[in-house]
DNA sequence: AATGAATGAGGCTTCATTCAT
DNA sequence: GATGAATGAAGCCTCATTCAT
């Protein structure tokens, strides 16, 4: 990875996440990456290649996150783990999470599968707490934290930790 | 509102919901309400002007489906209202609503004021249900019906009702 | 088809023959027929479809051309005017011609077909006068007015008509 | 030239011929010969260049083939041989005679001059055989062989030899 | 109200060519 | 000699919008 094509890169995830994939013109990219419109194609191929490769940078992030969720094996502290994740998200990496969560809307089926073995953990952490429901659990726990980081990606709300709080209050 | 007027607007809701606002041309949607391109600019003026017609129709629906929960007494059933909002959202609907979310990414604090008199009834029903921190509790559970209406929307879950009861049993 | 629409095949025609397909810009179709480029594609839908457009109006021409040679009972006017055919293009046809006879190399099997009522024609009087293998004479002749088309169109000789009668000697 | 500069030209030849000039991109022949985009340019200065190259190489191919006919000192035999010249091509060299073909509609006046040695010579021979029109004569010979040259090049009839054939009868 | 021809700006992409290495 | 990153112009095409009918 060259410097320009992480500039490239750079300036894509900032504009893609600002005003949408759509939205977003190829010769803006280039303007702001500072380098001519042709070299996107020369490294990227495609306008779809440039956001397959911002994709791509996300799904390394994430599986490194994941994997920390996953080989947790007190149950308790695996849904502790999983609740706050989405308060625990960078502000330097908010750009990247909302493009994600808008892509989610443009994208058919984009991204359910990789959170897929978080899911199975969270289910295996509620059978072993003794739960009676744990899948309809599991699935319920997916939708908080997606409900949190839009919350927190849209309007970052100010009593984010007594959220949080609150919230693990419900999984005692 | 002509027939051809509504033809439009269907249209538009259909294929913004489906593509995203930018990557949907007009040519396409006059194709697709069966009229001419020329059409859309005399009812609607422009692109815009489209896309606004749309949400002023999906406020008067929000406005309807929020004006019970607001005009309910009972604290819990406000609580069990607004868990069920989500859930109850038909079918048919979907696509409106899938637009309404996939809008919320492309549009700076869009469509957080419309649901500011949901919080108060929140923050008002917990505080009297004597809950420790109304405020955080509130803004929870807007998260969580979120999150909910995300996933309903993006992949029906099939464990619906059993998520719903999960959801219940934390505010007993 | 329209006054506009005429003059983009006019021009398109002009500078194909002229540049040649692919060395023909849209942009450079569209200022030499006075109309803006979108025109073009509104109207065409593609830089293809132009090239097409235009072909089938050689068809029309060709068709016509042929039916007399295909109507003619008499073998040996059948020969005659066969032969007689690449003499007698009009000069300010030239330009469709040439198009035509340069695509033939662009374009795979081009125009093969078309001919094939003449060939049948030229079988069909060269076994009438008895000639001993019509199907060799047949793909003989048709070679011939080829030739002489292609040396009129790319630098029309002065002795036209020397030449063929010189032909027409062969067939006697 | 060097090993890289034949692959250079020998792709080029190929890609030329099958797609036209100006539909062929450097980028495409670099790929073919399994070199990089800039050597071209080091050894070829242009894409023109390249051309250029190619018919050098078409040059001194046609000046072999017509020095055998300018030789020849019997009248018929020379008619013979250019009568056979078309039907004598190797098929391996299918591919640069295409392009020769093809190019002729493309760049004023190519080829013309290289061939006039050849009316020459015919123009001679049909003087000494006592026919009427010598200067007509040599042009039609001319024109015919170009005739069967297209027809051969484009689509190679099965009967290659009858016609060759029906041809020498004309000219007894 | 309704059509669809017409426009010009801009979108994505490819191209020939240059240059540092 | 050879590479491939880099460029900027140009190519094909689509877009939102206007206007005569």
């Amino acid at each position: 990875m060259t410097e320009k094509q992480e500039k490239i890169l750079e300036a894509a995830l900032q504009l893609f996440a600002e005003q949408g994939y759509a939205a977003t013109s190829t010769s803006k990219v280039a303007k702001a990456a500072g380098v001519s419109e042709g070299l996107i194609f020369r490294h990227f191929k495609n306008k779809e290649g440039l956001l397959d490769a911002i994709f791509d940078s996300i799904a390394e992030r994430t599986k490194k996150i994941f994997a920390d969720i996953v080989l947790t094996t007190d149950p308790q502290e695996v849904i502790t783990k999983i609740l706050e994740m989405p308060f625990k998200i960078d502000a330097g990496e908010y750009r990247i999470w909302r493009l994600t969560y808008a892509m989610k809307w443009q994208i058919q089926n984009y991204s359910r599968e990789k959170i897929e073995p978080v899911k199975m953990a969270a289910k295996n952490a509620f059978e072993k707490l003794g739960y009676k429901n744990p899948e309809a659990e599991s699935e319920l726990i997916l939708m908080l934290i997606d409900g949190a980081a839009t919350a927190i990606l849209l309007h970052e709300p100010e009593n984010k930790m007594d959220i949080l709080n609150s919230l693990k209050e419900k999984y005692k």
